[in-house]
DNA sequence: TCTGGGGTCCTAGGACCC
DNA sequence: TCTGGGGTCCTAGGACCC
């Protein structure tokens, strides 16, 4: 357990309904009124306004059980346009740490934890700093935000769960001024489900227990909550107490895994079809490798029917093909992926989802002095350029090596059974390089 | 044939998050 | 129940090693 000697304040900025608010701000006409955003395929609603969460939709609630509740309250729905979030998302990142604190966590596409140590001379108290980015976010990029202060991540989390249920905290709830009595009175008017690392599972066997509110929560010795459930939940019980566990991570780690997927809209049949979907999941995994410097040793492919259709005869399979030379190449990546896929494959069935994870991720070498970088077709030099850029390298009078290499097929081989790889240079090409 | 103590690696499954 | 697409960490158990 990481716990810092002096004391720890975080605050947690949470934009309010996300996707729904970004769709606002580009259509004022959507306000005061009950939108959904959906997924892929317009499944379900994931992302409600306040309207439609006070009709009782849950999040990831299929779309087609609420159509008539939609046609009664006149229910707006839209596709996603995750680009669109994105860049908001960006623009948020950008106000809070170019106003508020440079060191923050971006922790998810709407919420952000800032570290509000050094920060104590510049305010009067950090409920002011809480409306002044409210005020300022809503004002820059039009989204409304709600903001959470505590001692912990998990209280800070709590805090902006307090600020965003109760009108009178107007958006910003410090728990780190708050009275013990106070403090003491929320805590016991909020289900223990609420915090955060209490999923479903946990909430029933702490309700089985007797453990109902975040109060009772709190007041569990976290010893007590390591025998029953783990180190994890014995964690959560020290934040609640204000005992900091949790670190700002203001580096995001690199992926350990990355996953391509999706559903069909229309159930798919033929191998062909399923190929060219599974490229494209394996091109375009491959991007985001490469975009982290990450080279993987073995790709997994997975398909299946749909399982909610009973009725239907299912099918699901996966396979790991392994990679004998790590790799970020997209057209090694796509043709093992092919390569899995006919392994698995069986015809006659009415598949509804599938793609690929990459698994294994190490880093791209970078030994003497030199950057390796297997790039697919078409973009080798462009793929080394961004590379260069992402670890602030240059060239002088260097040269770049091109290289092929006769390994033979991967997916042919087992991995305690791996064969050398022979590479071939066969030009060396001067270039100078700078930016 | 029975018996010791310690370790690593891998996988599957379960829990959680947004 | 006509249903998203990503991720993380922990634990238990088996295979295998000295």
């Amino acid at each position: 357990m990481s716990q810092s000697a002096s004391s720890t304040l975080f605050a947690l900025v949470d934009v309010n309904n996300f996707y729904v608010s970004c769709e606002r701000v580009f259509n004022p006409g959507l306000e005061n009124r009950p939108v959904v955003v959906l997924s892929n395929n317009d499944g379900c609603a994931v992302a409600r306004s306040n309207e439609v969460k006070a009709l009782g939709v849950k999040m990831g609630a299929p779309w087609f059980q609420l159509k008539e509740l939609a046609d009664r309250h006149g229910i707006v729905a839209l596709s996603s346009n995750y680009a669109l979030y994105a860049d908001m998302s960006s623009r948020v990142v950008s106000l809070l740490r170019d106003y508020y604190s440079p060191h923050i966590e971006v922790y998810s596409i709407d919420e952000s934890f800032l570290g509000l140590n050094d920060l104590k001379p510049l305010w009067p108290d950090f409920t002011a700093m809480g409306q002044s980015m409210r005020q300022r976010i809503r004002q820059w990029t039009g989204l409304p935000v709600c903001v959470g202060i505590g001692a912990t991540k998990t209280l800070a989390k709590l805090a902006n769960h307090i600020a965003k249920k109760n009108p009178r905290f107007n958006g910003v709830c410090d728990l780190s001024s708050t009275t013990q009595a106070e403090t003491d009175r929320l805590f016991d008017a909020i289900d223990a489900g609420e915090v955060w690392g209490v999923g479903r599972r946990i909430r029933a066997h702490l309700q089985a227990a007797g453990i109902r509110t975040v109060k009772d929560l709190r007041d569990t010795p976290p010893s007590w909550l390591r025998s029953r459930f783990g180190v994890v939940m014995e964690r959560t019980g020290n934040e609640l107490q204000g005992l900091s566990c949790l670190a700002l991570e203001e580096v995001s780690p690199p992926r350990k895994q990355i996953i391509s997927s999706r559903s069909f809209g229309q159930p798919v049949h033929a191998l062909s079809d399923l190929s060219e979907v599974l490229a494209g999941h394996a091109s375009h995994a491959a991007e985001k490798l490469r975009s982290q410097n990450g080279v993987c040793h073995a790709i997994h492919v997975f398909i299946h029917t749909n399982p909610y259709q009973k009725q239907d005869r299912q099918y699901s399979n996966s396979i790991v093909i392994p990679l004998p030379n790590a790799s970020a190449d997209t057209r090694l990546l796509v043709r093992a992926a092919l390569f899995g896929l006919k392994k698995i494959y069986r015809p006659g069935y009415a598949y509804k989802k599938t793609g690929v994870m990459l698994m294994d991720i190490g880093e791209a070498q970078t030994a003497q002095g030199s950057l390796l970088l297997e790039h697919g077709s078409g973009k080798r030099a462009e793929g080394l350029m961004k590379a260069m850029d992402a670890l602030n390298l240059r060239f002088g009078r260097n040269t770049v090596s091109v290289f092929s290499s006769s390994a033979p097929k991967p997916w042919a081989m087992r991995r305690e059974a791996m064969s050398p790889c022979y590479t071939t240079r066969w030009a060396e090409v001067p270039v100078a390089y700078s930016r």
